[in-house]
DNA sequence: ATCCCCTTACG
DNA sequence: GCGTAAGGGGATC
């Protein structure tokens, strides 16, 4: 009994959809733009049952060309089904092509449905002493089950149950699992479209299966029902026989059971990576290799009842067959050699490398010569962590020939690592020798610790790979994954994972500093070779060339500069801050009648809906919580005192921590000032992104909010702060771009652009613009840069849905350009895969061509979106650097310290005032030409909030 | 400890 | 409706 033979079918479509529909909020697309969701969600679920089960037997079903017999009882059956998605019918061949290079077999029979192929085989399965699962969400299934078949259903959120008679008869309250019929038969199925009782449905069905025992039961006593129901019932007993046997499935598909065939056996892993590679699936490929490489995991044996649990040793019948394949081979993780033997990918035991650590004394002599004597250069700074101003470093790493590189370590004492470091500063601050790295401002910002300026060309393979393809990600592993089949050491493999344990880099072994650091750097120099090609291709050179290298160092410096924070003065406003939330705090606890988390958007929810029903049908979120989002409370509000004081602890309490507690703690203690980072590779548009701490989002559009903007002030009392912002670049840019005349000439007459779109839109003159309509006017120009929808501007309006269609209907009569514009745009994206900025910055946005309406739609908006946005940002780029070159070149004291998409901030030293602000207007103005003026407009204070 | 969800801050 | 980062809660590992 113990180790019965055990047989795993799986039902392919339900498993597909189930995939697809679990990404749908995020799906998951390759760089090629193929949807690949339903292909990772189905092999996800395969491997995770086989990994769970190590099934002996498995096969996977599929239907083919839909159930003849169904389809002649019922014309309608599954006729109201949507088309199948593209990216499921995409899925499928390759799906089959996966199974196949895992050997795994596919059951399909041209006229029948996964289900009657499953039910068939199960029970002649049984006949021969298996135990079968059926691996499926589809509750129908449930029908099937007996001693010896079961469900093997996935549960949410991971996990799966199986379902045996006792569960059956508990979830559908029948005495038989046959029954499950009468059940599906009477309460109908909408999916399939099955009719079923009218007016019945799983209540009713249950109550009439506890008195009558099944359909027939039913309809021979229909007689004992009373009203309406009986009406119904009796009106309908053909259909209701119907509906039983389209729900019934099928036990004679004309298909054998043969125990070889559905044995497991060794699966062709290079057929199958292949396969994950082509698709860019790289989790996948590493649990994959695991799946069939290691020991079974014992630690989910709540997925098979216990007493099922069939022993698992190498004496099992099947296991030892020949030619068979032992899923137990490994034991724990696989080695690095498996890995290797499943793996395509090359990794640093696969190729011929040479890297050597530098000797002292004679050997770093010999080297050095060696290294100034060369053209292009590739090189990469290990450190003891993260942040630049902090970490120390341990060692560089050099390469200029392929496969070929040294590593020079460092001395831990700071003086003797300046010593070193001054034999190398002939080779950084040489113009002549071109520098290559992987994220070269961290090296840059590293290197200035030791007053090391890195002088040169320079090739930076991330931004190199940011321009190409601006969407993906661009870490080193994965580019080299992705353009050079290799795997680097993993950087956990050196020093471990995170936390208590993690080893400093100068505590890794010398040796295996000198191979992960020079394999990066030796990646890095290859990397460069591919993407110098790509970018000549796609004609990104002189953005490469012209914004982002030279962006680059503008970036290093701005962020080793930092800027001055007022702790006294944030520790004032935290004591204030909290004396008001703690009132709040009070105040909610008593209209609400109990103390509760406020903070907590389900507790809340909670208390608000469920207990004082603030609101008949409250409107929930997408995991089915109480949505208390800011748009929905601030709708109760006037009615609700409770809900004001909510809004309110709301605002303070994001107020208090994330910038007032927060801030004081980003200081670094050895320059006193906070010091954010510019992420230049993330914001597919051509944004800067800031983090660590994010400066991008300080609070201005509340009085209290506001408050945070006085901590930042400046360097001391010789300086002050000067902040410069452009006004309405994104706006000026469409009127340019689009060449409405209308538009442009507003803005050359200086007029308030918001108020002169009212004026038009509603054909009065722009004196006797009021408030409200200056607003939607307002809304409609920011719509417009976003892809408007009269939906979603009556959501940020009062205006209904059709108030809100007229009047984007009338602003594009009044500009009529801008719709030819927009719809240029989309023309352009749907011909050519991409849109692109003023400067030739590219998006591609392949969805613009699919068949899922919802992302098309999100794909035309970011065709409006992405060059409007993209060229504020080329624009500011520009200004940047022509500043920066300007400040060092007449030596300034004065300092750029922060970028706000439209706006910098500045360090301004008094005597320079006058001359530096002159300096910025005309850079900035200037930066770009186009057919309507840039205006930026400037501002001085004591802090920053005074600088607007 | 880590990840996702929800919410909210900015342009 | 576009583009971001971050905090707290809560589930999961």
């Amino acid at each position: 009994m113990s180790d019965q033979k055990r047989l795993f079918l799986v039902d392919a479509y339900a498993l597909i959809f189930r995939g697809y529909y679990a990404f749908i909020k995020n799906p998951r697309i390759n760089s090629k733009g193929m949807d690949t969701s339903a292909i990772l969600g189905f092999t996800n679920s395969l491997l995770d049952v086989i990994k769970r089960e190590r099934p002996d037997h498995l096969a996977v079903c599929f239907d083919k060309g839909g159930s003849e017999a169904r389809n002649e009882m019922f014309t309608d059956y599954k006729a109201n089904r949507d088309e199948t998605p593209d990216a499921i019918r995409i899925a499928v061949p390759y799906i089959e092509e996966i199974l196949k290079a895992m050997h795994i077999p596919i059951m399909v029979k041209e006229g029948y449905e996964a289900d009657d192929v499953i039910g068939t085989l199960a029970k002649k399965a049984e006949k021969e002493g298996y135990k079968t699962y059926m691996v499926t969400p589809d509750k129908d299934f449930a029908q099937l089950v007996s001693e010896n078949i079961f469900m093997y259903k996935p549960v949410f959120g991971g996990g799966y149950e199986t379902w045996g008679i006792p569960e059956v008869k508990e979830k559908f309250e029948v005495d038989d699992p046959s029954q499950v019929i009468d059940y599906l038969g009477m309460m109908g199925d909408s999916a399939d479209n099955i009719p079923g009782l009218p007016g019945v449905g799983d209540k009713t069905a249950k109550k009439f299966i506890a008195a009558y025992g099944s359909m027939e039961g039913l309809l021979a006593n229909t007689d004992q029902l009373k009203g309406k129901m009986k009406e119904k019932v009796e009106g309908a007993k053909e259909l209701g026989l119907l509906s039983k046997k389209l729900a019934t499935i099928m036990l004679d598909v004309p298909v054998e059971f043969d125990a070889k065939d559905f044995e497991m056996s060794e699966p062709d892993i290079q057929g199958v990576t292949k396969i994950f590679e082509e698709l860019e699936f790289r989790r996948l490929t590493d649990n994959f290799i695991k799946t069939f490489t290691s020991e079974p995991s014992n630690s989910d044996s709540k997925s098979v009842p216990s007493e099922e649990k069939p022993t698992r040793t190498k004496a099992s019948p099947t296991a030892a067959g020949a030619g068979q394949f032992s899923l137990f081979g490994g034991d724990g993780e696989p080695s690095e050699a498996t890995q290797k033997k499943y793996n395509s990918r090359n990794t640093i035991n696969d190729i011929e490398h040479f890297y050597q650590t530098v000797q002292p004394g004679m050997g770093t002599k010999l080297f050095l010569q060696n290294l100034n004597n060369q053209k292009s250069v590739c090189f990469d700074t290990e450190t003891t962590g993260l942040n630049p101003l902090t970490a120390e470093l341990v060692g560089i790493a050099f390469s200029w020939e392929t496969g070929k590189g040294f590593y020079l370590p460092f001395p831990e004492d700071f003086e003797e690592a300046c010593e070193l470091m001054e034999s190398l500063r002939p080779f950084f601050e040489n113009e002549g020798i071109e520098k290559i790295g992987q994220n070269l401002k961290y090296d840059i910002k590293v290197l200035a610790k030791y007053k090391v300026d890195v002088k040169g060309k320079l090739f930076d393979t991330m931004l190199a790979h940011y321009l190409i393809n601006p969407d993906m990600r661009h870490n080193m592993d994965v580019l080299a994954e992705t353009y050079l089949n290799y795997t680097p050491v993993s950087i956990t493999e050196l020093i471990g994972k995170k936390g208590k344990n993690q080893l400093s880099m100068r505590e890794v072994p010398l040796e295996q500093q000198t191979e992960y650091a020079v394999e990066d750097a030796d990646i890095t120099l290859q990397l460069k070779e591919h993407f110098e090609k790509e970018l000549g291709e796609a004609n990104t050179q002189k953005l490469f060339d012209e914004i982002e290298i030279p962006l680059l160092r503008v970036l290093a410096a701005m962020e080793l500069e930092g800027i001055n924070l007022d702790e006294n003065f944030l520790k004032g406003l935290s004591v204030e801050l909290d004396k008001d939330i703690k009132r709040l705090e009070a105040e909610i606890y008593k209209e609400a009648g109990e103390e509760f988390n406020i903070g907590s958007p389900r507790q809340l929810g909670d208390i608000l809906f469920d207990k004082m029903k603030l609101v008949d049908k409250p409107k929930k979120t997408k995991t089915g919580q109480y949505s208390t989002a800011e748009d929905v409370l601030s709708y109760l509000a006037k009615d609700h005192k409770i809900i004001r004081d909510v809004l309110e602890y709301r605002g303070l309490s994001k107020l208090k921590s994330t910038y007032v507690d927060a801030l004081p703690g980003q200081v670094e203690p050895s320059t006193g000032r906070v010091h954010t980072d510019y992420m230049q590779t993330v914001a597919a548009t051509g944004r800067l992104s800031s983090n660590n701490p994010n400066l991008q989002n300080i609070p201005i559009r509340t009085e209290r909010g506001r408050q945070v903007r006085k901590a930042f002030i400046p360097r001391d009392k010789d300086h002050i702060l000067l902040a410069a912002d452009y006004s309405q670049i994104e706006l000026r840019i469409i009127a340019a771009l689009s060449e409405e005349e209308n538009m442009i000439q507003a803005f050359r007459d200086g007029e308030d652009i918001h108020a002169s779109t009212a004026a038009k839109v509603f054909n009065i003159p722009i004196k006797e613009v009021t408030r409200e309509q200056r607003g939607n006017a307002k809304t409609v120009n920011f719509g417009i840069i976003y892809g408007v929808s009269a939906f979603g501007l009556s959501n940020q309006t009062d205006l209904s849905r059709t108030e809100a269609k007229e009047l984007i209907e009338t602003y594009y009569k009044t500009y009529p350009k801008l719709r030819d514009y927009i719809s240029d745009q989309i023309a352009f994206a749907r011909e050519h895969g991409y849109v692109q900025t003023v400067l030739g910055r590219r998006r591609y946005l392949n969805a613009i061509n699919g068949s899922n309406a919802v992302v098309r739609a999100a794909a035309e908006r970011n065709a409006v979106n992405a060059p409007i946005q993209g060229s504020a940002a080329d624009i500011i780029k520009i200004a940047m650097i022509n500043i920066h070159k300007k400040l060092e070149e007449k030596k300034f004291k004065s300092k750029m310290l922060l970028q706000v998409h439209d706006e910098l901030v500045f360090d301004a030293y008094k005597p320079e005032l006058e001359e530096l602000r002159q300096m910025i207007k005309t850079e900035m103005e200037g930066a770009y030409k186009l057919a309507v003026p840039l205006v930026v407009e400037m501002g001085l204070g004591e802090n920053w909030l005074e600088a607007h």
